[in-house]
DNA sequence: ATGAAAGCGCTAACAC
DNA sequence: GTGTTAGCGCTTTCAT
């Protein structure tokens, strides 16, 4: 247990009467050396401190054993449960995860990709900015057949394997649940993009409301969070028409949404029926407690990292744009539930 | 923009007649190279696609421009935003994250330490388990001079720097509040942990029930979560006496507490006042608003790794153990106010 | 079953 | 201002 000096397998090989290649293919459990040798070696290494020099390896193994991942945001709970699906796959196969916010700007988006590229992770885990353009920044690592896929926020033409819901079924799901409340004035509060989650919602959303041959508008807001949320039910408050029915396309804006119409003595659900997304634990903590589709993060990120690991370890071929959907349900709960109340 | 083959230092140094060393200085911007020179390589190195080869150039160096984090959980809000914090420093200096998650298991934290202490990690940034025993597990990064930082959670006899948020002041102040708003039987829900955060949680507390001289009890629960907040509320319940005033050491569990407070029927705050810490956004979509205490995530997460930066980089040199304060308040809101109601 | 030797790409000491 | 040289620690042929 040296202090300072560095042990390394020469150090080894040295006190050993070995030579360095031995020593090392001890280490890695390489069969063709003598148990009796692997033994000496590894007891060896722990009595002086050995620890392997990772650079040195991938340098000469041209491999990192390291996975980037580039999200919008940590802080939601759906996205940490994504990383912690990733990173219990990754540690599982001696991966490690450098993780990176794009906070929703595209060009941060790509400064992350080139750190990451520059870095030359193996492989590459991308949730989108909202303002995804032709990100352009993720061509070197095709080129370089650096794998790649994406969850959650997929490009529109992508031709790599992406992990999503089928965020326009269950937006469906959602609306003719509203429909099914007896709501004919519907409404749907997203946000103005072209991002499949909530370009898909709100195709879903239309689909319900055109099948059923009722009203159903969309309201846009800046940003999906709480304060955008009462800002759409202050824009609510002041039409003619009320809806009796609101699709929100996450949780933290149909809250604050929710919150401001019963500030205003809007009645939930009588009046209005609110139905959210994502299953935020917060959605159980309101009152009433808010209606929404649940969101299985941490096993979208589990299969995604085992999916990228697999194509980096060559177990798996490239085999084109592939979407793999990750099962989630409507949960109803009083925020949109008027049969109990009967 | 070959898509094979790596372009290094030599390719480029080979295409413009120069040697590698001097190719080298000029892609890092060393003054001593001519500015013509330094612009041909550039120049070169953007049309060649060079892209620098960090673990080359870690190996040499014996520096790997990465800091590790080591932290209970990413899924709160608090987390995230000191994540947050430490990623914008990192970033900013050129540094790398890799971020790992305990699950307040001390031997998944000891395997994380290990794991980045054989990737050679720069520094190390760690909030620590509940079940922090003795935390052995990093001094193999001190015996190596690897800088070290604690926050939040810290060692209870430390010798690295820590960054926290005087938690028994700020508890005291909670407790004083309920006192002032005229609850005269206090109780505090907390989870049984040697940890700094709970436990000078609860000295404040004691505290501040010592010096009024009323009525104070301490009701563990096993997790700081919502459904231990909600045991916790069927306990006292069950309680002959009626507590009138709540301290709960975080949000969560202080929500969970107060919903099923509320849904035996208790009036908040008339007939009990709650108090949480940690400013969840959640607290002011809950019904009634819940008081609690700031803790300024992402000014602890810079702070931090601002800190260890300066440390790695020799800017600053080991002035043993430090406990750096990063201020925050009570914030008081409805579960707590009574004064607003009279 | 083990060893010798070369080289991954970069940087730093030293020379000019 | 630029070049020469050596070496960081490991893995991997190829040889024995």
């Amino acid at each position: 247990m040296n202090s300072e000096k560095e042990i390394t397998i020469y150090d080894i090989a040295e006190k050993l009467n070995l030579s360095a290649s031995t020593v090392s293919r001890a280490l890695k459990g390489n069969t063709v050396i003598h148990e009796s040798t692997r033994q000496r070696v590894c007891k060896c290494a722990g009595e002086l401190g050995y620890r392997s020099n990772t650079f040195a390896s991938n340098l000469r193994q041209k491999r990192t054993h390291t996975i980037g991942v580039i999200v919008p945001r940590l802080n939601s709970n759906f996205m940490s449960k994504c990383l912690a699906g990733m990173e219990e796959v990754a540690t599982e196969n001696g991966y490690n995860l450098i993780i990176s916010q794009s906070h929703e700007s595209l060009q941060k988006e790509a400064e992350n990709a080139k750190t990451l590229f520059n870095n030359r992770v193996d492989g590459l885990i991308v949730s989108l900015t909202v303002e995804s353009g032709k990100p352009d920044h993720f061509k070197p690592f095709s080129e370089k057949r650096v794998p790649l896929v994406f969850f959650d926020r997929i490009p529109a033409y992508n031709s790599e394997a992406c992990f999503v819901t089928d965020n326009m079924e269950l937006a469906c799901d959602a609306t003719r649940h509203l429909i099914d409340q007896g709501c004919r004035q519907l409404l749907h509060i997203t946000q103005k993009s072209g991002i499949n989650v909530y370009a898909d919602r709100k195709s879903g959303f239309e689909k319900a409301v055109k099948e059923s041959g009722i009203s159903g508008k969309t309201v846009f807001i800046e940003k999906m969070d709480i304060d955008a949320g009462r800002q759409a039910a202050n824009e609510i408050m002041a039409m003619k028409k009320l809806p009796d029915g609101i699709f929100v396309s996450n949780d933290a804006a149909a809250i604050g949404c929710m919150k401001t119409l019963r500030e205003n003595g809007i009645k939930i659900p009588e009046q209005i029926c609110i139905v959210g997304y994502n299953n935020d634990p917060v959605s159980t903590l309101v009152t009433p407690m808010l209606s929404t589709v649940t969101y299985p993060g941490k096993e979208a990120g589990a299969r995604a990292a085992r999916y990228l690991i697999d194509r980096i370890e060559g177990r798996k071929n490239f085999s084109g744009e592939k979407c793999f959907i990750v099962k989630s349900e409507l949960i109803v709960r009083e925020s949109s539930n008027r049969k109990i109340n009967q």
